[in-house]
DNA sequence: GACCAGGCACATC
DNA sequence: GATGTGCATGGT
C-alpha cells in the first residue's frame, strides 16, 4: 500500500515514512480468514510465535475448520492451544465465538462478514472474551472491512511522540487514525503492521530510538521523550 | 530468573 | 469511573 496523497496529518506523515522504512509487510501470517479468526482471539497479549505453534496443533489435527472446531469440547481444544497461553480462557473464548457463528450465521464466515461493518462490531464485542482489539482484528484481517486495528505498539508510538493525549483510549486512537487516512482496509492492514514493527525495534517498554524511521517527527515535549506511560 | 507479549473480564474501592 | 488482578506459555 504506497501513499496517498489525500492522506494529511503526522498520522499520514508516520505512515510514509515507516513504509518508506520498511515496505509492505505481508501481514498477517494466517493462510484463511477463519485461521486469522482463530489467531486473532489467541494472540491476545500473547507473542505470535506462541500463537503459530497453537495454530499448527490445530492444522495438524484437521482443526482450522469452523464445523470442526466447533465440534471439539473446549477441553480437549484448550490441551491443542497450550503453547498460545492463557489456554483454558482462549479456549472458552474460542467457543464463545464459535457458538456465535453457528447459531447466528449457520457457522457461515460469507454471511457473517455480510453484515455492516457497525453491526458486526457490535455483534462481536457482545461475546464475552472479545475485546474492541480482537473484534477490530476479525473485522479487519479475516472480514477485510476498513477498521484500525490498535494495538500496545500503537499505543506507544502515539504517545511516545506526543501525537495524542496520554490518557487517550482505545477508540480516541483509533479515530485520530481513521481520521487522517484514507478508510481503506489495504492501508490499515499495512500500517498496524509498520507500527507493530517499529514498535518490536524501537517502541518497545524501553524505547531505542536510535535509526527509527520516526526519529525526525519531532513532537512538542522534545524528540522521543518517553511519555509518562505503561 | 526477570521481563515481556497483536487483551479482556471482573473485583474492589 | 478509575485502578488492580488473574489468566499462562515461551523467547530473550
Amino acid at each position: 500500500m504506497r501513499y496517498d496523497a489525500r492522506m494529511s496529518g503526522n498520522v499520514e506523515e508516520a505512515y510514509q515514512r515507516l513504509f518508506a522504512a520498511y515496505g509492505p509487510q505481508h501481514w498477517w501470517p494466517a493462510e484463511t480468514p477463519f485461521e486469522m479468526i482463530v489467531g486473532s482471539v489467541l494472540t491476545q497479549n500473547t507473542h505470535w510465535s506462541n500463537v503459530a505453534k497453537a495454530l499448527e496443533n490445530l492444522r495438524e489435527e484437521g482443526l482450522l475448520d469452523a464445523a470442526a472446531l466447533h465440534r471439539l469440547p473446549a477441553d480437549e481444544l484448550a490441551e491443542l492451544i497450550r503453547p498460545a497461553g492463557y489456554y483454558r480462557l482462549k479456549a472458552g473464548r474460542l467457543k464463545r465465538l464459535l457458538d456465535l457463528l453457528f447459531e447466528r450465521f449457520s457457522g457461515s464466515l460469507d454471511e457473517m462478514f455480510s453484515l455492516s461493518l457497525d453491526d458486526l462490531r457490535e455483534l462481536l464485542l457482545s461475546v464475552n472474551g472479545v475485546g474492541p482489539e480482537t473484534a477490530d482484528s476479525i473485522l479487519l484481517y479475516a472480514g477485510e472491512f476498513p477498521t484500525f486495528v490498535v494495538d500496545t505498539y500503537t499505543h506507544r508510538v502515539f504517545k511516545r511522540h506526543a501525537w495524542i493525549e496520554d490518557d487517550a483510549d482505545y477508540h480516541a486512537l483509533k479515530d485520530h487514525i481513521e481520521s487522517g487516512l484514507e478508510r481503506s482496509a489495504p492501508l490499515f492492514n499495512e500500517y498496524h503492521a509498520l507500527l507493530v514493527k517499529v514498535g518490536k525495534e524501537h517502541c518497545g517498554p524501553k524505547p531505542k530510538c536510535e535509526g527509527c524511521p520516526l526519529q525526525e517527527l519531532l513532537p512538542p515535549r522534545g524528540p522521543h521523550e518517553p511519555a509518562p506511560l505503561d
